[in-house]
RNA sequence: GGGUCGGUGCCCGAGUGGCUAAAGGGAACGGGCUGUAAACCCGUUGGCGUGAGCCUACGUUGGUUCGAAUCCAACCCGGCCCA
């Protein structure tokens, strides 16, 4: 027991502070490792980041990656992943894994669910089965698949939304959260708490003050980049922020763009996760510093120019543009495989150079300006 | 040579008297995507005009009709069958 809370007590760790803005460079340690923040987390929902191999992430400087209760619940199911030797195993993923609680799937399944105060009915997306999850289920199942990292299962509202809505998501999120705290029963895995309360700073006050008064091993604000805007966003963020422990990690959950992430870190926060690298690469969108590059467009038809010029990714060092924009007006796969590899490596790199400016003390002026320059990181 | 079926927009293809600038695919072009129901979804695609509208178009030419992609005739081209 003592070792388990010294595990929870000491387990991030700050190595520089901007003096001019709430951005900090850190390590958050983990049963399978060390993780340098701020962090991105690829998303890889059913217990793969689509399209891409494990080494092939690891290239790109990944660190830790996500995956999704409510998916592995339904498809292959917490038993089967269990059977097979764990999460880790199963996904060939021998560093950091941080499980998604399923309240995400409240907001983006939202017609197919029933909600109450005890939890949430879904109805399977995959066939219809009515499938149960509330905070004993959630916790019990992301412990059995046994990530370094677990969410609090908590109900995120869509924007825009009633304020009477988001208040009673605020109370469940909060009820959920403790009986989350009480349920959880794995050593050397950190439980994180989540912050919601829409764009209303009250309501996100108070939901901040009672999910800290729980206590957890890091916190996150969720209910975010649902639809409410950057300017939203960031006011809310820097609102939330503020409210939570400096000596646990925050996570911003499902952030973002790169102008989001860079004025989140600015605000305090440690770790990211977004479906934007991936699922706009396979969508034939990729992110550069010069702006977006969209390879259906019949521009990069005869161009022998990599993605971008300075990246050192697998797709620009072998593939020209006129050749990956040939693979998209093809449905090859390898477009896909391509622009994922370079857009995570894109925001591989942007993290980078995050905690380098951090750590040389020049964040804050190099945010604003990455800020003001506005195109490729927006 | 005879018979028969057919020729529709970039391509395939529906339509067999007015509701047709012409369904539906495909392709092309453009856009969207933020804790992944997403290698997906949306839009545009004859010309001119802001617009009502006008012009040009369903192999070619001519005809019937108030009105033709749709009916008739001849011709051209293609598939199949018979000599």
């Amino acid at each position: 027991m003592p070792e388990r809370d010294e595990f929870h007590m000491g387990h991030f760790e700050t190595i520089a502070t901007d003096s001019c803005c709430g951005a900090r460079r850190g390590v958050l340690h983990t049963a399978h490792g060390p993780v340098q923040t701020p962090a991105f987390m690829p998303v890889g929902t059913a217990g793969t980041i689509k399209g891409v191999t494990p080494d092939q992430i690891e290239a790109t400087g990944t660190e830790i990656i996500l995956a999704n209760t409510y998916h592995l619940m339904l498809r292959p199911g917490a038993e089967v992943v269990e059977r097979l030797g764990g999460l880790h195993r199963f996904m060939a993923w021998n560093r950091p894994i941080l499980t998604d609680s399923g309240g995400y799937q409240i907001f983006s399944l939202g017609e197919l669910t029933r909600i109450n105060d005890d939890g949430v009915e879904f109805a399977s997306h995959v066939d219809g089965a009515r499938v149960h999850l509330n905070a004993e289920t959630a916790t019990d199942i992301q412990n059995r698949l046994g990530a370094d990292v677990i969410m609090c299962f908590d109900e995120c509202t869509p924007f825009p939304a009633q304020p009477e809505h988001v208040r009673k998501a605020v109370d469940r999120t909060i009820a959920w959260a403790r009986r989350c705290k009480q349920a959880h029963a794995r050593d050397g895995q950190l439980l994180f708490g989540i912050v919601q309360g829409g764009i209303d700073p009250a309501l996100r006050s108070r939901c901040a003050e009672e999910i800290v008064r729980i206590g957890f091993d890091g916190y996150a604000i969720g209910g975010l980049s649902v639809g409410e805007g950057h300017d939203h966003m960031v006011r809310t963020v820097e609102h939330t922020a503020a409210l939570l422990p400096a000596d646990r990690p925050r996570y911003l959950m499902g952030v973002g763009m790169p102008a989001d992430i860079i004025a989140a870190v600015r605000a305090g926060v440690d770790m990211f996760d977004c479906v934007l690298p991936t699922r706009n690469g396979r969508n034939a969108f990729a992110f550069t510093r010069q702006g977006a590059l969209r390879f259906r467009n019949s521009a990069h038809i005869d161009s022998g120019e990599p993605i971008e010029a300075d990246c050192d990714c697998y797709a620009c060092r072998h593939f020209t543009r006129g050749a990956i924009r040939h693979f998209f007006n093809c449905g090859e796969m390898l477009g896909p495989i391509l622009l994922s590899l370079h857009n995570l490596r894109f925001y591989q790199r942007l993290m980078s150079e995050i905690r380098t400016q951090i750590e040389e003390g020049g964040f804050d002026r190099w945010a604003a300006a990455e800020l003001a320059r506005g195109q490729g990181v927006r």
